[in-house]
DNA sequence: AAAAAAC
């Protein structure tokens, strides 16, 4: 795996012998790689060679060449062969010298699957030093990457260690783990005081990228901890479902000289997924119909986005009055009972989770597939002239949406999303939700519960 | 008029 005179590089043993076995360029592509060539975009950072070449394909893990213990992780996880993302992406993420990257694939496509081999191959196991960083828009998020940390390290021997809030450190003195997955501030917080070795670091990953990277609190935090890390020699990787324009070029300046690879635009907005959306009269009748709709919910697991956290104790306080056992989730609970409620939900002991922004993004959990937006997701928006004075909370929020419904359909299942609007206003932002994702989002009769369960049951079927 | 994320 070497750099050669071009300063191409060239790929993993395996790939590379088998490639010029056939003789690559006159090799005849097989049906496979034309479907996943015309179906994932690849731009290689050095602008040379042919990014649709079988040399940056594989379709088996072995291919890979890596080692043993690895591969058994893998297969430990359930995956038996890479995804269309993968397929294109491990090649890049594991070439050597490595190289930056940005990747963007809906929901539910094996990004963390990726980035995360990514960081255990590269991870020498005999120095006990911090070589991989990973940071998450929320601890919740946090958690669910480190656990496929562990899972598929589980055959190597890796130490892992948490940058979250509350979490108490394995021990005293500085972390000598060899991955560290969190949240800014805290992974921050460590490195200032030391307590992480950042010297070692040679793998950095962004999860939900353009989030992490937008203004307003997070992308200051996420630069801050970029700035710790040594400049040379750092493999930086960005990775969304969603990457708007106003980031891309951030993006871009973060992690420079990157492979991008992304799915086709068709692909990306959630096509298992069959949106709907009910009229209510008002907000008072939103709660009804939630109420209504309870049975459906539990059918198999929900989740109910609102806009604010009062929302989210209000409507969950209430339901519980009325005898619906539902759970609530948001930032402003205790971090032990975030952790609690969020196990719970995942094994099944609550069906009905109500929460905000808090999960909008990457959180995976098979048996969701049903999301409720009780409020449509809303961004702030500056007024325009005048100096700019204040602002409103009018803008649908696109990407938020693509995230909250892609919470379930994962890896191919059936999902649904019923989206509440309940006045002109919402009924517009729902409208431009559509246009902005060109996809029909169908109406159901609030008031024929028949009609709606029927619908809902056909669905998912 | 938000949510998330640090002490």
């Amino acid at each position: 795996m070497e750099k050669d005179a071009d300063g191409f590089y060239t790929p993993v043993a395996a790939a590379a012998a088998s490639a010029s076995d056939a003789g690559e360029e006159k090799r005849a592509p097989n049906a496979d790689l034309i479907k996943s060539t015309f179906e994932v975009s690849v731009t290689l950072a050095d602008q040379q060679g042919d990014p649709n070449s079988p040399l940056h394909s594989i379709k088996t893990f072995e291919e890979l060449g890596l080692h043993q213990d690895l591969l058994k992780g893998i297969y430990h996880l359930g995956f038996s062969k890479p995804s269309k993302i993968q397929e294109r992406a491990l090649p890049l993420l594991l070439a050597n010298p490595p190289t930056n990257m940005i990747g963007q694939s809906q929901s539910g496509t094996g990004k963390t699957a990726a980035f995360v081999l990514t960081m255990l191959s590269r991870v020498d196991f005999t120095k006990n030093t911090t070589q991989a960083v990973c940071l998450a828009p929320s601890r919740e998020l946090a958690r669910q990457i480190m656990s496929v940390v562990v899972n598929m390290g589980k055959f190597t021997p890796v130490q892992t260690e948490y940058a979250i809030k509350d979490h108490i450190l394995r021990d005293s003195g500085p972390i000598t783990a060899h991955i560290v997955v969190g949240t800014p501030g805290t992974m921050y917080d460590l490195m200032r005081k030391r307590i992480i070795n950042v010297a070692g670091i040679k793998v950095f990953v962004l999860d939900e990228a353009d989030n992490m990277l937008d203004q307003d609190g997070l992308g200051d935090q996420t630069l801050r901890v970029k700035n710790m890390l040594p400049r040379d020699h750092l493999q930086i990787l960005l990775f969304s479902a969603t990457f708007p324009d106003h980031v891309r070029t951030f993006a871009s300046k973060f992690a420079p000289a990157a492979n991008k690879i992304e799915l086709q635009k068709e692909e990306l907005s959630v096509t298992g997924i069959r949106q709907f959306y009910m009229d209510c009269k008002n907000e008072e009748h939103k709660y009804d119909i939630l109420v209504r709709l309870y049975a459906l919910l539990t059918i198999g697991q929900s989740i109910i986005f609102c806009q604010y956290k009062h929302t989210a104790d209000r409507i969950s306080a209430r339901m519980t009055a009325e005898g619906h056992k539902v759970a609530s989730l948001h930032g402003a609970k205790d971090p032990a009972e975030r952790d609690t409620i969020i196990d719970d939900f995942r094994d099944g002991k609550e069906k009905v989770l109500i929460t905000t922004n808090v999960i909008a993004r990457g959180i995976d959990i098979l048996q969701v597939n049903m999301v409720v937006n009780y409020d449509l997701p809303l961004m702030y928006e500056r007024n325009t002239g005048n100096g700019g004075e204040g602002g409103h909370f009018d803008k649908p929020d696109i990407e938020t949406y693509i995230h909250r419904i892609g919470r379930t359909g994962r890896f191919g299942r059936r999902g649904i999303s019923i989206n509440f609007v309940h006045d002109k206003r919402t009924w517009l932002q729902m409208e431009q939700i559509e246009k902005a994702t060109g996809r029909k989002i169908m109406r159901i009769e609030t008031n024929d519960v028949d009609e709606m369960e029927e619908k809902m049951k056909e669905a998912l079927k």
